[in-house]
DNA sequence: CTATGTAAACAAC
DNA sequence: GTTGTTTACATAG
């Protein structure tokens, strides 16, 4: 009994539905309690499957050389156009014959083709937003150019759900920019089948619209989703063990296993017991409050109110979805042997009650990295089938020089955003990163995000705050959703009082967030009062941990521009969506923090983001490059702004400081240590730079080469049945300069393609 | 410090 | 009683 003293009343709070309804997006898919086993018959799998298999082969122009420095890793140039998934399916299934003893990692990129990266319209978001997330995405799946809406294509006997993609972890989403291309490349990549071993359930739904009854759909919610049964893992073995998962881990689990992705509180605490018997058998009763602490606590989770206002549903932001389940992660620690991990999975946690606390929480992390790669010159071996165009190779695009400046730029996850002018912020881990940067330094702008998200509407675009906020922040992709921490409430500044320290809200959308407005509403601030709680956490915005997942890196800066392709659509709003996932977290890597900058108190809860909780997701509007595949583009032009503020000097101080590397795909790519400093590219962002365009100088660019660009390519790993995104360093030959240095290779002369 | 886990006080239903 | 929020504290790293 404590009574606190310090515990201040707590206000009432209101909930607020906000009139924004999407309402499609609830049905209530959630599912009930598990439903026995279903799941399996992934029809829906089926047929991507078959389309899998089917495409064994590679479709013309693809070119595939081997890389000149790494053993068994051959660089593939994809056709914008080309079938990724098959192309995916081709190499893993030529990497799987090949053993451990011939190629078996392969560095896709895009090449020729569209273009990608229009600027201009850019549907989707793509990943880029963040480059860290790599997961998976989404819903949509297939649809996801347009489509987006509202009805997807499903397959046909699909279920909306289904397990059928998700790779989450792994699997790149990415939305090219182009539409075209962009779906080819979303599809596949979602279909990712290959990763087959990782589904879980995940992914899958698009959200479907209608949902109306909530009820009555989530009997096929559940169906579908859930994990396998067997799948699951281990502890279920061992049910009194308790599993090695935080509850926000679990609570992600749960909510990913479930269509819609979403599910009431009750389901969460059925999901976990029935996944995790040691909560249902051997806790205390008191986990449920950890459970409903947890949704509370973070950002992450958004408490969405079905049309009629009778259901409360959680949901997983989508910026920070990564859609993980708790088969893939399971998976995922079985493959990889990181030692932590595994580490986490045996833990006995035997130790009488305190003592067991050293679970951390595992969550993959799913994105990907930049990296450098840097071709040889000669090797070219072109692989495939119709269009074996030797290459002639060359130098490698980096030289190390080049390898070393790319630096991972880790996006904060949370951002937060400090409206007005303060700005707050804990640094603390991943997360200010961002904020930092732009935030703070920025302040101004913060990222507000995007509006765009899907609903066009518009009106609202700038909220109240003053300052217009159109952009979106920040470099990078700052995902984080997580800011969100502004939720409702505050926000309303337009809506209301701004800060009134009433009641908030807090983040739950009534409709489904959707989106459009809620950003603005989302900006708000949440700042609390000043200094009083400096040390209350409020919620936390952040990304689930994930696990050794590869980061993204990306360097650069704005990120704006990349990020902001990703969402595909602004329409979809409901569902998940797409989302990204990202990772933010933590990670290890990431967790530095950048306090630097920091002012004051670190206490995450006071300082508000301004940030849209969705925006982050959507964002860019211009941006558009998709980066997918594409070669990231330069985005230059379209936010002005950004880049001003983003500059690089903001960058330059950020981030990377954290990270020296890559993290996981090391194997991959090992390459040279990076520096992050030195990096033209971190500073300027690579977004920037990039492309394939002759150069336009960009304008701010700046700072890295004309020359170089960066470009999003896919690493697979046959070995590990991964996939990560990477980013590649690129330079022009034509350019004059390269910064590279003389070793730089110009890519184009292999695959013309590229440019 | 940060991230987590717990416990608990309250509020709104 | 359930669901949500928010504090406060404890602890591992």
């Amino acid at each position: 009994m404590k009574t606190s003293p310090r515990r201040p009343l707590i206000l009432k709070r209101r909930r607020l539905p906000l009139p924004i309804q999407n309402a499609p997006g609830e049905t209530s898919g959630e599912e009930p309690k598990r439903p026995p086993a279903q799941q399996e018959p992934g029809q829906a799998q089926a047929s991507k499957e078959a389309a899998e298999s089917s495409s064994c082969k590679f479709p013309a122009g693809i070119k595939i050389i081997n890389h000149p420095t790494m053993p068994n890793t051959q660089v593939v140039a994809v056709p914008n156009n080309a079938n990724i998934q098959s192309i995916i399916t081709a190499l893993t299934a030529k990497g799987k014959e090949s053993g451990s003893s011939g190629p078996n990692k392969f560095i896709l990129i895009s090449c020729g083709g569209a273009p990608t990266h229009p600027p201009g319209p850019q549907p989707q978001a793509q990943t880029s937003n963040d480059p860290k997330r790599t997961e998976v995405v989404t819903e949509t799946l297939g649809p996801k150019p347009a489509a987006r809406d509202v009805n997807l294509p499903r397959p046909p006997g699909a279920l909306p759900g289904q397990r059928w993609e998700s790779c989450g972890m792994w699997s790149a989403r990415q939305r090219a920019g182009g539409e075209a291309a962009g779906c080819t490349l979303d599809n596949s990549l979602t279909n990712i089948q290959w990763l087959g071993k990782m589904s879980s359930d995940g992914l899958g739904s698009s959200s479907i619209k209608q949902e109306m009854e909530e009820k009555e759909n989530r009997h096929l919610e559940q169906s579908q989703v859930e994990e396998p049964p067997g799948a699951s893992t281990s502890w279920q073995d061992s049910a009194s063990e308790r599993p090695p998962y935080s509850y926000m881990a679990m609570i992600q689990f749960a909510i990913n296993s479930t269509e819609r992705k979403r599910m009431t509180l009750k389901d969460i605490y059925t999901w976990i017991e029935d996944h995790f018997p040691y909560f249902k058998h051997i806790a205390k009763p008191g986990w449920k409050n950890s459970i409903r602490h947890n949704l509370s606590l973070h950002d992450m989770f958004v408490r969405e109110t079905s049309a009629n206002g009778k259901v409360s549903f959680w949901t997983i932001h989508p910026s920070a979805n990564r859609y993980l389940t708790l088969d893939q992660v399971f998976k995922q620690q079985q493959k990889r042997p990181n030692p932590e991990l595994r580490r986490n999975v045996t833990i006995k946690t035997e130790l009488p009650l305190g003592a067991r606390r050293k679970m951390k929480p595992l969550l993959p992390r799913v994105s990907s990295y930049l990296v450098p790669i840097q071709f040889p010159v000669n090797q070219s071996l072109v692989l495939q089938p119709s269009v074996k165009v030797p290459l002639p190779l060359a130098a490698s695009l980096m030289s190390s020089e080049l390898a070393r400046h790319s630096k991972r730029v880790r996006i904060a996850p949370k951002v937060l955003l400090a409206e007005e002018g303060v700005a707050p912020l804990p640094a603390t881990g991943p997360v200010q990163e961002d904020r930092l940067l732009l935030g703070e330094g920025l302040s101004p702008l913060l990222p507000v995000q995007s509006i765009k998200e899907e609903e066009p509407q518009p009106g609202e675009e700038t909220p109240p705050l003053g300052r217009p906020i159109k952009v979106e922040s920040p470099p990078l992709e700052e995902w984080p959703s997580p800011c969100l921490s502004v939720k409702e409430e505050s926000s309303h500044s337009w809506e209301g009082s701004s800060h009134s320290p009433t009641p908030r809200p807090k983040k739950s959308y009534s409709g489904l967030k959707s989106p459009a407005r809620c950003v603005s509403e989302m900006l708000v601030i949440k700042r609390r009062e000043g200094r009083e709680m400096s040390r209350s956490r409020r919620k936390q915005h952040l990304l689930p941990p994930c696990l050794d997942e590869p980061e993204l890196l990306f360097s650069e800066g704005p990120g704006a521009s990349q990020r902001a392709t990703e969402l595909p659509l602004p329409a979809e709003s409901s569902e998940p969506a797409s989302q990204l996932g990202y990772s933010q977290e933590e990670g290890g890597p990431f967790k530095t923090p950048i306090k630097e900058t920091l002012p004051i108190s670190s206490t995450p809860s006071k300082s508000v983001l301004p940030v849209t909780p969705e925006s982050w997701r959507l964002t860019p509007p211009a941006k558009g490059g998709g980066l997918d595949f594409s070669p990231v583009q330069p985005p230059q032009a379209a936010f002005g702004p950004l880049p001003d503020s983003l500059g690089p000097t903001d960058f330059s101080t950020t981030p990377l400081k954290s990270i020296p590397l890559f993290d996981s795909p090391r194997e991959l790519l090992n390459s040279e240590p990076f520096d992050l400093t030195s990096d033209p590219f971190s500073t300027s962002s690579p977004s920037d730079m990039e492309v394939p365009k002759p150069h336009s100088p960009g304008p701010e660019v700046a700072g890295l080469s004309a020359n170089r660009s960066l470009t999003e390519g896919l690493v697979l790993d046959t070995m590990n049945d991964s996939l990560s995104k990477i980013l590649l360093d690129i330079s022009f030959p034509g350019l004059e300069e390269d910064p590279l240095g003389p070793d730089s290779i110009n890519w184009a002369q292999f695959i013309p393609e590229l440019w």
